[in-house]
DNA sequence: ACACAGCGTTCCAATATATGGAATTGCTGG
DNA sequence: CCAGCAATTCCATATATTGGAACGCTGTGT
């Protein structure tokens, strides 16, 4: 394990997460390093050109090399210009507050948002992340990777309470992943913040990779029986469309129908 | 200079750019380091984060981490959200591509991208590069910068020719950024890619600084005199309003006017 | 079935490199 | 003009990094 990476490496996100101008003294104490060791890699950060310095001997900050590099990640800026279309008009149709979302590992990552012009309780952040388990586009996601029991419970590690709701039972989870599957949205039910549900569904690329979520954030107070079947339906459909713009022909619908129904049928032994 | 650290940066951004699942062996081969050099580096970027192995013993990919990480530079993330909607009617308003961008160092960096949906040449893709001095958006961020000529010329270097009208000449580019400033937008014809324009205006926030542009690419072939001056317009409009919705207040408008008129007589006086 | 080649991984002694305390410089406010 | 704080430079020391060698695994060609 090279330690002065590490280091160098923590020092860097620790200054993207602070967002505002740093001095030598700041990063040496928040991160305990000496004085001459803090500056030595803040100067070998800047001159690999990932920290920027606005004025000679004033304040560090993360430069936008980050921002350059995350866009290739996983062609997550492709997916967002790709499926912003379809997210504004799911976002329009619906008046909620629409989210794209892709997995990584046990969490998902918000990759895009559109804000609902009414209040939602939840607070969420492009970049930002919240437990898959717990939220609709993350059982989406985790429903589509069609995992074994072993792998998932691999992947998530323990499922920790965060309301009442919170599916914390491996054998629950499962369940409902595969319910997921078979009806082709998620729902989740003041499991990960109260007062606040959700709906997602994934998103398929032309290999019938399962790439992103699309995500719909309700207020409890608007998630009566009804109107939570019509945005269900919405979603789904905003789904599908996407995963169309993507490639994804309906063609291979009916191998992915049939795929479905095996796995189900699989996975229903196991359990 | 942490050479490890260094090493270890590149690794990452060479990792980032490829785009695909990486062996230790390409990684090695590529930046010329040795296997178990490669290898450890690997290691350490997974440990922290930074790098995914999906299944064990297989390739290494960038990890979601810098996308993460680079949505809380200089906000961007956040700008995208507040200024999607103005975007948006931008797109929809004018029919043309339309860009947010910001400036680092010498060049533009695209943050968010409306795609027309008639056909354009110029190809460009969030995170993507361009010469500040040769775009419209760049223009009109270097002018809001109010830049010496002496800052400007340190921060831009040599002035290299992308087009039969790239603007080569520092004299030019000052009168150039003079005149954004008055106008408060800034052009471009044809002189980054041949066969494309360009209008762009910059977006003030609460405190008054320019934190991004707004940006059109418009082939040539539509930008007629009559049409250029009514994107023109729609572009200044939409940046004004995305100015207000960042609480930059008109109030403010007129010391802007007055810091305006101030600077562009002592520029004049200097040139 | 065997030998071989390619790759990932581990190990280790040599040595180049990072480390942190101390000294120096530069800046700011009283 | 001085005092105080922070940035930066310097250097002897200790340590972490380095790359060659070796091992095991897998897949391929004979």
């Amino acid at each position: 394990m090279d330690s002065t990476l590490a280091k160098g490496l923590a020092v860097l996100e620790w200054l993207a997460r602070e967002q505002r101008e740093c001095r030598v003294v700041d990063v040496a104490q928040a991160l305990g390093l000496a004085r001459s060791n803090a500056h030595r890699t803040l100067q070998t950060l800047v001159q690999c050109g990932w920290v920027v310095q606005r004025a000679a001997g004033s304040g560090y900050r993360a430069s936008m090399r980050l921002f350059e590099l995350g866009a290739l990640v996983d062609g997550a800026a492709d997916l967002k210009v790709l499926l912003k279309r379809h997210l504004d008009s799911l976002a329009r149709a619906s008046g909620e507050t629409i989210h794209l979302t892709v997995l990584d590992g046990a969490d998902i990552i918000y990759i895009d948002k559109f804000d609902s012009p009414m209040p939602v309780a939840a607070y969420s952040r492009i970049g930002g992340r919240a437990p898959a388990y717990c939220v609709a586009s993350g059982k989406a996601l985790l429903a589509a990777a069609r995992l074994d029991p072993r792998d998932l419970q691999r992947v998530l590690g323990t499922l920790r309470s965060h309301t009442a709701n919170t599916i914390t039972n491996f054998k629950t989870l499962q369940a409902e992943l595969l319910a997921t599957d078979v009806r082709g949205w998620a729902e989740n039910r003041e499991e990960w913040r109260v007062g606040v549900c959700g709906l997602g569904a994934a998103v398929y690329n032309a290999r019938g990779d399962a790439v992103a979520a699309i995500g719909m954030s309700v207020p409890t107070i608007r998630f009566a029986r009804a109107r939570a079947r019509e945005l269900a339906h919405q979603t789904r459909t905003c789904a599908l469309e996407a995963s169309a713009t993507l490639g994804y022909r309906a063609g291979n619908m009916a191998e992915e129908v049939a795929a479905t129904t095996k796995t189900t049928t699989k996975l229903r032994r196991q359990a």
